[in-house]
This record gives structure tokens, sequence and C-alpha cells, in this order.
RNA sequence: GGUCCCUUCGUCUAGUGGUUAGGACGCAAGGUUUUCAUCCUUGAAACAGGAGUUCGAUUCUCCUAGGGACUGCCA
């Protein structure tokens, strides 16, 4: 086998969001390229010119860069084999599908959708199922039933037609998915598929991604497993257009599945789970579709999450940066059956990549909600609360919650604990605790603790008790790191402030 | 219905012709953190079913069942 430059596509079409499996698929076509030092070509199928949305095009550029699948070849970057979106290759369509049909691969057919529809609509009112194929194209309008000279009048009288596949009759069709293995299909089962539209002068995908391959040096075709069906029509493309010897190799990969219940995961089903669906937020005309970046996800986050769906790298490592999978993957260990997305699992991901980063970092992207919030705190204190508290969140945006008692004192106090720890002597005890505080030269944790501790012993008080009330106090509930560091940082007035606002306030 | 694909704990998965079938998420219990979370330990939890091949099948073959995809002038 000669060595053949590793080129692959990732080719969705700009019909709206990317959702989760297209980007899946996209990552595991980006790693399968970096992997092997080849190129990743990203190309715009918009031959549906009646499904175009505005808009999408860009979304998938800014859904690639935000998770760091940079893109070799493209519309955006350019490249030797332009142009990357099909609308503005309608030539070379019609030329090699012109081609098919004088070599007698393929024939014209001016049966309209509404006819075809009542066709199948009939057959099924018979509990049969309708096909335009090697059975039924005889009594059809097409130019294999109908005379020369009425497919000539038709087509000059302006009538719209469209050129579909001439599927040669019981032919074996045999391919070696690269993660499934070898496949086998028989044309008989196989119908005559539209391979081109005068209507909008446009291909299907099944011509255009063929000819598109070709003419690209695609070396291997990473999708996903919904495409299996149509292997054995490319195979027979590349075979009508004399190319099978450069044919890439295939590999399909298993769908993501809906969390709960049947199917692959669909547009809808992060509503109804509370997840997201999508990379980047979506505007729909009734609200937003949810993306992962703006759900507070790190998109190494979600490219880690994505890479063990469907692939492992047969050891006990889960957590991976892109580099790490760049290396690792192999295309021999994709698994053949679907995944059901778990968003749990997706949460942890990022609760682990989180805790990873750097206080520092993390501080950075708190700011800004401290920003909004009223707070200007340097970056050096920020670290530090961040770094008391990054464990307890999965997202950044859980962060303020658990440490907004840093910032500014507790406006309310947790009910329950006021219930179980405010009683007694413990009022009494926090206003006597005040003036011992007022007295500290040092203010440290340790020479805090050891203040409190002799005071307690002193009046013969649970330690813990007068802790938790020292807590709620502070914090306005029974959450939060150590108390004593707590009392430490945000200093001895606003301490001793927050004790005195506790004992008028509660109870 | 037809064609094709798939089947190990609830979920993601590792794994082998002979294993106590391993890990992770989640769940439960205990411990640590004088609290919550983290963390640690432990636990419950799987080879879809039936034949066959074999000394021996979770592993190989076949059948059944279940699941999935496709079945558009969508991709």
């Amino acid at each position: 086998m000669t060595t053949r430059k590793v080129r692959v596509r990732f080719a969705p079409s700009p019909t709206g969001p990317l959702h989760i499996g297209g980007v899946r698929t996209a990552l595991f076509n980006y790693l399968f390229a970096k992997k092997h030092g080849g190129d990743f070509i990203l190309r715009i199928e918009d031959t549906d010119s009646t499904r175009f949305v505005k808009g999408a095009e860009e979304y998938i550029n800014e859904s690639m860069e935000w998770l760091g699948m940079t893109i070799d070849e493209g519309v955006k970057q350019g490249g030797d084999y332009g142009p990357y979106k099909q609308s503005e290759r309608r030539e070379i369509y019609k030329k090699y599908a012109d081609q098919l049909v004088a070599t007698d691969w393929a024939y014209y057919a001016f049966d309209t959708p509404e006819e075809l529809d009542a066709l199948r609509a009939q057959a099924e009112a018979e509990k049969k199922t309708f096909a335009y194929d090697m059975h039924t194209r005889k009594g059809l309008k097409n130019s294999l039933s109908l005379s020369e000279n009425e497919v000539k009048q038709r087509m000059e009288a302006g009538e719209p037609w469209v050129i579909r596949f001439k599927m040669p009759e019981n032919t074996e069709v045999k391919t070696n998915d690269m993660v499934r293995g070898s496949v086998t299909f028989n044309t008989n089962t196989l119908d005559d598929k539209v391979l081109y539209k005068s209507a909008d002068q446009l291909p299907t995908y099944h011509l255009a991604n063929i000819v598109d391959d070709h003419m690209m040096d695609i070396s291997h075709v990473i999708r996903g497993e919904e495409w299996l069906p149509s292997v054995p029509l490319h195979i027979m493309l590349y075979r009508a257009l004399n190319w099978e010897d450069t044919m890439p190799q295939f590999a399909h990969l298993p769908l993501i599945l809906k969390p709960t219940g049947k199917g692959k995961l669909s547009k809808r089903d992060g509503d109804k789970g509370g997840f997201p669906v999508f990379p980047l937020n979506w505007q729909l005309e009734d609200g937003i579709a949810a993306g992962y970046r703006e759900s507070g996800y790190f998109p190494e986050a979600v490219v880690n999450l994505l890479a063990l769906l469907g692939w492992n790298p047969g050891t006990e490592q889960e957590l991976f940066s892109m580099d790490e999978l760049i290396q690792l993957f192999s295309i021999e260990r994709v698994n053949k059956s679907g995944a059901r997305f778990d968003p749990d699992k997706a949460r942890w991901f990022n609760q682990q990549h989180l805790v990873r980063k750097s206080n520092e970092e993390l501080a950075e992207l708190f700011q800004a909600e401290l920003k909004e919030r009223g707070h200007e705190r340097e970056n050096g204190y920020v670290s530090e609360v961040v770094g008391l508290i990054k464990e307890r969140v999965n997202f950044v945006s859980e962060l303020w919650e658990q440490c907004s008692f840093f910032f500014e004192a507790p406006v309310e106090y947790d009910a329950k604990v006021v219930k179980k720890r405010w009683k007694g002597d413990v009022p009494a005890f926090m206003t006597e605790l005040m003036p011992v505080l007022e007295q500290l030269d040092t203010w440290q944790a340790d020479v805090i603790k050891a203040a409190i501790a002799e005071q307690i012993e002193a009046k013969e008080l649970g330690f813990g008790l007068v802790m938790n009330a020292f807590r709620l106090a502070l914090v306005g509930g029974g959450f939060g790191p150590d108390l004593m560091t707590i009392a430490e940082m945000i200093g001895k007035e606003e301490t001793i402030q927050r004790l005195k606002a506790a004992v008028e306030n509660i109870g």
C-alpha cells in the first residue's frame, strides 16, 4: 500500500446549530488527522437550498474554534482544493452528473415530488413500500421509459427533472469499514437515488460528497453511523466515475443516544434533561437552545467527554488534554455500539477540569461576575478564595454561592442552622467574644482559634456548638471552608461586625 | 415491512477460550474534614436468551429476542 497523506473532512450542512453528535464526528476526524500528521478540512455542504439557515456557517466555525479544532482548509481558511462550499461548485457536479447519464450509470426522471408522495402513500395503504428502483423505474416517467423524443420535449419545455442513479442489479457490494469490519450489501435492495436536481442546479449529498472527496483527495471518510446504509451507493458511484482505486477508507462512528428512553440524541433532549446539546448558544424563534460554552463548560472538558463517548484508550485514564487525545487516538479502538449520553458524567468532567486549573486562571474567569456584583478585588485575594472552594463546584458560575461571604456579609441566615446552632448561651457568648477578638494584635487563623478556644473553656461550652454558631454569623449558613481562615481573610473588623449583626438580627 | 448495524453493572466502558469479570459516573454506608463539599474506605450492581464447537465458553459459530440507523428532489 502506498502511503497516502491523511486528509479528512468534516462536512456539516449549514441548516442550524451543530449538535454534539456532529461535534464528536468533527473531533474524531480532527484527532485522526492530527494523529497521522494529516489535514483537517471543513467543507460546507449546502446543497439543499431550501434548508439554508443564516448564521449557521459562522456558528460552525465559532464552535470549532472554541473547542480548539484547528481547520487546515476551509471556506475561511482557504486551501488548494477549493472552493470548500458546495454551492460554489455547481459546474463541477453538473459535469459529472452529465457524465453519468452519458455512460448509462444514471438517467433523467420527471416524476414530481407530489406524484412520488402519492405512490408512497398508496403503497403504504397496501402495507407495501414504494421505492424508485430497478423494479419500478420502467413504469415511471424517466429517460429509461420515455422515448428519446419525449425526454427532449419535456426538457425543452422547461419541465423540472432530476438525475437518478441507475443502480445495477444483483451486485454484491462489500466494504471494509475501519470500525465495523466487513459489511456486505446487495444492490437489489437499493433504490435509484436522486443525484442532481434541475430546480436549483445542485447535486444531492450523495453525488456532491463523492465528487468532492475525490477532488479534494480525501483519504478517510469518518462520519456517523447513519450513513452506513448509503455506503453501497457511494461505492457504486466511485465505480461509475472510475475512481474506485483512490476511494477513501470508511469509518462509521456509533451514534450518541438519548440519556433516557429510546433513540439518538436529538435537539430537544437538552431542554428535557437540563443539559446542552449544542456547543454554543443558538437563538431560536421561541427562546434559545443552550450551548456548552454559555452553560459554563470548559472547551477542554467538552472535548474530553466527547472523546470518551465511543472511544477509549484501553487504560484507566479518563482525563485527557487535546494533545494527549491526539497522541492516544486510534480509530481501531472506536466502539461499534451506540453510547448513551450521561449528563451527570458530563458535569463531572467539567469539575475535574476545573479543579485542575490554577487558582489564578479561575480567579480571572470569576472576576467578571464579581464586578457585576459590585466587588472590585485584586486577583491575589480572589485567587486565594477560589483556591479554598474550587473543589466544591462543577462550574465557575457556582463559585459565587460558595464564597459570597468572602466579599460581603450574609444578608440572611439559614433557618435550619439557626434552629440547630443558635440557642441557649450562644448569643450571650458571642457578645462576650467580641471584646476578646478586639484585643487580638495578630489576626491569624491559629491565634483567633486559640483565643476562642480559651474563651470556650472558661465558659465550659461545647466547642462544636460555638464554632457552628460562629460560622453561622460569618457565613450565614453551615457551609464553607475552614472557619478560622474565613475570619482571617475577611479581617478583624469585619468579623466582629458580623458577630454583632448576628446577635442583633437572629432570634 | 425491507436492508444494514449493535448487545458486559442503571450509564460510559476494560477484558480473556480457564479472571474473585476491572475502572469511571451515579447510588448507599462508614471514616476524615468539630459543619457542607472535597478526600479516603467499603458496598450493592453486568457478560440478553437458547443451541453448537470445546476438557472448559462472557470470549468462537448459529438462531432467537431486544435496541438502533436508514428506507426524501435532507444531510
